[in-house]
DNA sequence: CTGTTAGCGCTTTCAT
DNA sequence: ATGAAAGCGCTAACAG
C-alpha cells in the first residue's frame, strides 16, 4: 500500500481533511478530543506529511539553495559547514548545487531552483555574475558571497582581499623580506584579482620589485611554483600564495628540497583553512573566517525571505592577518 | 507581477496548458509551429518551470536526502564531496541535512524528507539505526553507509573496521613496535567500537599489552591523549588513534614536547583524510576512500530508486594501509 | 469548532 | 495534434 495521506487518516477518523490538517499543525481551534482521535489515527496509518506538497500550497519551502563552484578543498567545505550551521538553527534546509560547467549551464541550474527553494546562496568568483543572475526572476531573494565583486540590486557579502593582501605584503616587510614572490589564484577569479592588485600596490609602495607566478588555487600550482622557486632560491625570501594550499603544498616541496622555512624563506597563505595550523611549521595567512561568513549569508538571507531585512549596508570584510612564522630576518642577520 | 505559470504561457500562446506542457517537455506529439510559439512566449514571459509542483505532479523529485551526524572535519567534507560528484553526474539534487541532536529529533528530520526526495543516504553511526529507520516508511529508498552495523531490510555500504585495525597493529608491530596505545573514538560509535576491537584482537594475538586511552575523534581528545603520554613516553613506541584527526593533534603536541616522530613515537591513524599527507611527518594511516564510499552510496541509491538494483550482495570494504612513516625500530636499534 | 471548497503549478489520461 | 478535466497532497478561505 501506498502512503497515507491527509485524506486517509480524515476518512478513517470520520472528520475532514481540514480538520486533520489543523490538528496536525497545532492549530488552536480544534478540540482536545478531536486532536486526540486524529493523532492517534494518523499514528497508526503511520501518517507522514509530504512536505512537497505542503510547500506548494504553502508557497514556502523552508529550503535555501547553495550554489558553490566546486567541493573541492577546505575552503568550501568550511564554507558549507558555516551555511549548515546557520541554516539548521534557523530551521531551513540545504539544497546542494556546484555548478561544474560554464556559466550557462550555472545559470540553467539556478533557474531550475525555482520552486525548490526560498532563496539562495551564491558564489561564484569565477563567473560573471551579471548575466548569472540575468536568468533569475528578480523576485527571487539571493545573497552573494563574491569577494569584492557583486550584482546590482543583490545583496553581496564582501571580502577585502586587496587590504589584506596589502597587509601580508606589509607584514613580509616587517619581518625583514624584500623579495616576495606572489603565486596568483586563477585570473579569472576576482578574489584572486584583488590580492594580485594587492600585493602588487603594496610592493610599490615599499619600493621593491615585484614577482608573480601565475597560479590557479590548486596543490598542483603551489608545487609547480616551488619547483620553479627551489632553482632560484637565493633570489627571494618570501612566498605569498594567495591561497593556503598552494602555501602548503609550495612548502612541503621546499621541504623536500631542503629549503629551511621560515628562515630560508618565509611562505604565507590566505584563507587560514584549519589545515593551516597543523602544518609545519605552521602557516602564516589571512584569516578570512570562511565558515562565519557562510553563517552570515544564511541569517542575512533568511532576514530577506522574511522581509526583515534592514537596509543597513554590509560592511566588507577586513580578513586578519594571523602569524604563526615568527622568524624575522633582522634579527637573524 | 508574480511569477509566470504555464496558465500564463497557455493563454498568452492561445493554447491550453497541457500544450505547453508538452512543448517545453519535448513530447513529439506536437507541431513545430506551436512549439515554437508557446516557446517564444515562454521566453518572453520569463516563463520558469515551478520544480516543486511538477515534482509533486510527477511524484518524483531528482533528489536525494544526505543525513550525516555532523559536518566537521575533513571526514565529512570528503564523504559530501563524494556524495555530491555522483549525484550531479546523475542528475540528482542534493538536500543535506546533518542530526545534531538525539535519535528522535534525528528520525524526526527524516520523516521530515518525505516529499521532498526521493531517495536517502544515511550516516549514523553513533545512532541506534533500527529505531533510527522505524518512523520512515519501508517504501522509500535509503542506503546505510555505517561500518559494520546495518538495519534489516536496508542496503548499507560496509567497511570492515575490525579488520583494518587488525592490519594496522600487525604493521606497527611488523616495524618493531611492541608497546601500541590505542586512542579510541567514541564508544558511542559502532566504527570506533568495531576498531578498537580490531586492536584489542590483534594485541592479543601478538602476546601484547593492550593500552587504551578512550578518546572522541576531535582534536581535544587527540591533545590530551599526547599529554598524556608524554609523561610516559619510555613505556610506549606506538600510538594508533581510531580517526586521522586525533592523531595529527597528537602529532603536533609531541612535536611541542620535543619527541622525535616516529623515531620515539610512531603514530598511526585511520581515515586517510586529505590533510594526512601534509604534515610532517606525514601520517601512516589506513585509507578508507571516504569520497568514493560517498560516491558509492549515491550510485546505489539511484538504482534502487530506478528499480534497477541488482539484488548482489554489498561486499564490506577493507581499508587499505597506507604507509608514509618508514623508521622501523628493528633497524635502528 | 468543524466541514466544504477552492486552489498551489504542473502532468497526464481521455476525448476529440 | 490538441483541449478539457482530473488529479498530486496539502492549506486556507469561507461558511455554517
Amino acid at each position: 500500500m501506498a502512503h497515507a495521506t491527509v485524506r486517509d487518516v480524515a476518512r478513517m477518523a470520520g472528520v475532514s481533511v481540514a480538520s486533520v490538517s489543523r490538528a496536525l499543525n497545532g492549530s488552536t481551534s480544534v478540540r482536545s478530543e478531536m486532536r486526540q482521535r486524529i493523532e492517534a489515527v494518523a499514528q497508526q496509518l503511520g501518517y507522514v506529511p509530504h512536505v512537497g506538497a505542503r510547500s506548494l500550497s504553502m508557497a514556502r519551502t523552508h529550503t535555501i539553495g547553495v550554489m558553490l563552484p566546486d567541493l573541492h578543498g577546505e575552503f568550501f567545505s568550511e564554507l558549507v559547514r558555516g551555511i549548515d550551521r546557520e541554516a539548521s538553527a534557523c530551521g531551513l534546509h540545504l539544497l546542494l548545487s556546484n555548478m561544474h560547467g560554464d556559466l550557462h549551464r550555472a545559470s540553467e541550474v539556478m533557474r531550475t531552483m525555482r520552486g525548490r527553494v526560498d532563496g539562495l546562496v551564491v558564489m561564484a568568483p569565477d563567473l560573471d555574475v551579471a548575466t548569472l543572475f540575468g536568468g533569475l526572476p528578480a523576485t527571487i531573494p539571493a545573497i552573494l558571497i563574491n569577494g569584492d565583486a557583486g550584482v546590482p540590486g543583490r545583496p553581496a557579502l564582501r571580502v577585502n582581499n586587496h587590504a589584506a593582501a596589502v597587509a601580508m605584503v606589509d607584514h613580509l616587510v616587517d619581518t625583514g623580506r624584500r623579495r616576495i614572490v606572489h603565486l596568483t589564484g586563477p585570473m579569472g577569479n576576482v578574489e584572486a584579482r584583488d590580492r594580485l592588485r594587492g600585493y602588487r600596490d603594496a610592493i610599490r609602495d615599499h619600493g621593491l620589485t615585484e614577482w608573480v607566478i601565475e597560479g590557479d588555487f590548486s596543490e598542483e600550482a603551489g608545487l609547480a611554483a616551488a619547483t620553479e622557486l627551489v632553482g632560484r632560491i637565493d633570489q627571494c625570501d618570501a612566498l605569498f600564495a594567495a591561497n593556503d594550499m598552494m602555501a602548503i603544498t609550495a612548502m612541503a616541496a621546499f621541504r623536500e628540497a631542503g629549503i629551511a622555512v621560515p628562515d630560508q624563506l618565509a611562505v604565507a597563505g590566505f584563507d587560514d583553512v584549519p589545515l593551516a595550523r597543523f602544518v609545519s611549521p605552521p602557516l602564516t595567512t589571512m584569516r578570512v573566517d570562511v565558515s562565519g561568513m557562510g553563517a552570515r549569508a544564511v541569517r542575512r538571507l533568511a532576514l530577506i525571505i522574511n522581509d526583515q531585512a534592514d537596509d543597513q549596508e554590509l560592511e566588507p570584510r577586513l580578513p586578519t592577518l594571523v602569524v604563526r612564522q615568527t622568524t624575522s630576518l633582522n634579527h637573524q642577520r
